[in-house]
DNA sequence: TGCCAGGAATGCG
DNA sequence: CGCATTCATGGC
């Protein structure tokens, strides 16, 4: 977490961290997020609720914006573990050892001086690419252009123009990297739970089956029909269906 | 052991 | 546009 590790466990009702500031920690879960309150308001939705009671208490992080792009720009089309491993690795290759194990998540001109190759020797598969693309484009502009400043759509849309971002992706980003809490990611997941929970609603809004209906379609329900705290929605919805089945 | 994975680019009609 | 195919690799 910016660049130092950090520990930070949770006991009961009471938050233990160290090696960081309570500002750093308040900052990085989004105890600004006033998440009873964002209870409140989608409950009103009488088929999100046993999401929401289910997952009680979880959180949308307020992620690095770089580190978030290029984690989910590795998570495309992958699995969880392996996403995992691979982000471990890239942390271990270009990131600092911070002790304990612990690497810093590399910066984009770091990164950006990998070579194809030896992104693609860590696994990345045909991501490496996208990676390295990235890699070049925000360690030769500094930024995200402003994205931050920029509304939802027009944050979207600018992220979409690199290679390797596509909807859900950039969608992520919007979320989890510049907070922009209407972004509502369709992976498969999402779109597995959408069309068994809201599948007559779907129907109704597109006159498609609800099995053939596009990711874009399923995204631009969930953030008409949950509104300003969509990927709150998005969130749950993805833990339930993921839990489904296990205790 | 083949199917699937927190998708996206590309090409086709 | 909207749809189908292809992509590189590892987890299970």
């Amino acid at each position: 977490m910016n660049g130092k590790k950090a520990f930070l466990q949770q006991d009961g009702n009471n938050l233990q961290f160290s090696e960081a500031t309570a500002e750093e920690i308040t900052r990085f879960i989004a105890l600004d997020h006033d998440l009873p309150a964002i209870m409140r308001g989608l409950s009103k939705d009488a088929k999100l609720a046993p999401a929401l009671k289910a997952g009680k208490g979880i959180r949308i992080l307020r992620q690095d914006p770089w580190e978030c792009a290029i984690s989910f720009v590795v998570s495309q089309n992958s699995n969880i573990p392996r996403i995992e491993a691979t982000l471990q690795k890239i942390r271990e290759e270009y990131g600092n050892a911070l002790g304990e194990g612990i690497y810093s998540f590399p910066s984009p001109a770091r990164l950006s001086q990998a070579t194809l190759l030896q992104l693609q020797k860590l696994g990345l598969g045909y991501r490496a690419q996208f990676v390295k693309n990235f890699a070049d484009h925000v360690s030769k502009h500094g930024d995200f252009n402003g994205l931050h400043g920029k509304p939802y759509a027009d944050a979207r849309r600018l992220l979409m123009n690199h290679l390797g971002i596509g909807p859900k992706i950039a969608d992520c980003i919007c979320l989890y990297g510049l907070q922009k809490l209407e972004a509502f990611p369709v992976d498969v997941w999402i779109k597995r739970v959408m069309t068994s929970v809201y599948g007559k609603e779907i129907t109704r809004a597109y006159d498609v089956s609800a099995e053939k209906v596009s990711a874009e379609k399923i995204a631009e329900f969930g953030r008409k029909r949950f509104g300003e705290f969509a990927g709150y929605a998005q969130l749950y919805l993805f833990q339930w269906e993921r839990n489904v089945g296990k205790k």
